[in-house]
DNA sequence: GGTATATTTGACAATGTTGTCTAAACTAAT
DNA sequence: ATTAGTTTAGACAACATTGTCAAATATACC
C-alpha cells in the first residue's frame, strides 16, 4: 500500500518513541531513503513489513494489522457504491 | 486484481450467454487477447471494467461489484490473522 | 556559527507490468 | 478436409515501479 495517512501514522508512532529512521530501517533491512518514502506515502508498504514494525516501535502486532489492512481496504475501495454490502458478504463468507 | 477465479466466473457468465470474446472486449475497448488473458487470471481486471461487464454481460451491476470486491480482500489478504476483526472495525468506521 | 546526526530529494539502473500484435491452436459446422 | 470464427500463446515495446546511491537539506546541540 502507498498511502500517506498511514506512513504518517508510523512516522508519529516513531517519533513518539524517539527512534530515528535508521533504526527502523535496519530492523526492515530497507534504506533510510526507502523509509522516507514510506512515511511520505511514495512508497509501498508491504504487508511483509508489519511484523518487524510492530517489534521494532513496539506497538501490538494485532492492532497494526487491523490497521493496516482496514485502511488498505477504504484506501483501495473508497467510493465504491457497494463496498459496505461487500464487506458483510466477504465476513460472512469467512 | 488478478484472480483466475473471477476470471473463470466471468467466463462462465459469458459463455451461459453465447457471447465471444470479441463482443465483450470491443465494448471495453480491449483486444481479445487482452481478455482472454482477464479470464485467465494473467491480466488484471480493472475495477473500472465492472460497469462495460455488467452490461455487456447482462447481470446485476451491483452484484458484480460486491463479488468483485469480497474477492479482491480474499486474494489479498488471505492468511493474514487478523483479517475479520480488520473487516469489523471497517465496517464500524462507515 | 560550527558540527554531528537525521531526513529528504532527485537521478538512476534494474525489474516488473501492461496491452497489442501476429501467428498458432482450437472448435464447430458443412 | 475446408472454412470461418474463436481463443490462446509468445514476443515485444512502452510504460510504471522499485530500492539505492549520493548529494542536498533540515534539525539539534554545543
Amino acid at each position: 500500500m502507498k498511502n500517506a495517512d498511514f506512513g504518517q501514522y508510523l512516522r508519529t508512532l516513531r517519533e513518539d518513541k524517539g527512534i530515528p529512521q535508521r533504526k527502523v530501517a535496519q530492523r526492515l533491512d530497507i534504506d533510510t531513503s526507502t523509509l522516507s518514502k514510506i512515511e511520505l506515502g511514495e512508497r509501498p508498504l508491504l504487508l511483509s513489513m508489519l511484523a518487524g514494525l510492530a517489534e521494532v516501535l513496539d506497538v501490538d502486532f494485532k492492532e497494526l494489522q487491523i490497521k493496516y489492512i482496514s485502511e488498505s481496504i477504504l484506501f483501495t475501495f473508497e467510493g465504491q457504491l457497494y463496498l459496505k454490502e461487500a464487506l458483510k458478504k466477504t465476513l460472512k463468507s469467512m
